[in-house]
DNA sequence: TATTTTACCTATTGACACAGTAGGTAAATA
DNA sequence: TATTTACCTACTGTGTCAATAGGTAAAATA
């Protein structure tokens, strides 16, 4: 299940990039747009600057913004900066050093097959992707 | 994340189809296989039983049986009965009377294809798929 | 009939993640 | 200097996960 941290994260990055004026972007502004609590974006965005997604300035006139083009952007790297690796099955997430049956058990190639699956689909979808084409004669 | 509980399942019906021979097997040897607390099992196989997937049988001589040929299994319905919805988000999870938001929402449509990606691929493998072939000249 | 073996039942627990809230400090601009 | 904004630490209630504990009921066997 992917939470609200991951689906949060990908709506902000979004709402940055449609509403991109060249300035920085006050998080109040879209908190309100997207209704999700201000408070709880703090947290969000937090991350998103620690993982280098954004940049943020502080002050009037402050705000955040994106670093890349929204081209530049997997869902996979937001997702996965948010909540951790995408592994379906905790036998896979915990590296390489899992559970003795690991060689032996049957049911592993089928979460690796699912892993893959997952992986390859959200590495696929950049962020430009999800945008609400403004420039229609492109 | 797939849980233990839909691993074990599947796990449980997996050792219960390769030891198979005419009557009950005993959750006791399923547990001492699969090095899992056969208290824990339990929990796991009531679900199943109460999912029309496996059967029990009290007493002496007892123990559990598949209903069904391992290739009437898919994987999906074991781990549907056991975690509940595969759907990756809570927004296709909690049926159509979810956020008011839907209908505009950039992000609602990846989720709906992932959803679909992860349902087709569950519900195309099979419980037979998994086993280990004992008659190799088949 | 007594004993053993098994399924089946209810309740409890500790650890942790999720989804926030609360209240403050530091920085930048007007 | 006042305002606006990011940025920081701490806390909380709810729920799920992964089990454990201690029983009762049913079926076969001795």
């Amino acid at each position: 299940m992917i939470s609200t941290k991951g689906r949060y994260a990908i709506r902000v990055m979004i709402d940055l990039a449609e509403h991109d004026h060249g300035s920085y972007i006050p998080l109040k502004d879209v908190a309100a747009r997207q209704m999700i609590s201000k408070k709880y974006l703090e947290i969000i965005v937090k991350d998103l600057v620690a993982g280098g997604l954004l940049t943020g300035m502080s002050g009037k006139g402050g705000g955040y913004r994106l670093c890349r083009k929204p081209e530049e952007y997997t869902l996979g790297e937001i997702i996965e900066l948010m909540e951790g690796p995408l592994a379906p099955v905790a036998c896979l997430a915990e590296g390489a050093r899992a559970c003795p049956r690991a060689a032996s058990c049957e049911t592993l190639p089928v979460w690796a097959e699912y892993d893959k699956l997952t992986h390859d689909f959200f590495y696929s979808r950049y962020l430009s992707d999800l945008l609400k084409r403004k420039e229609e004669g492109e």
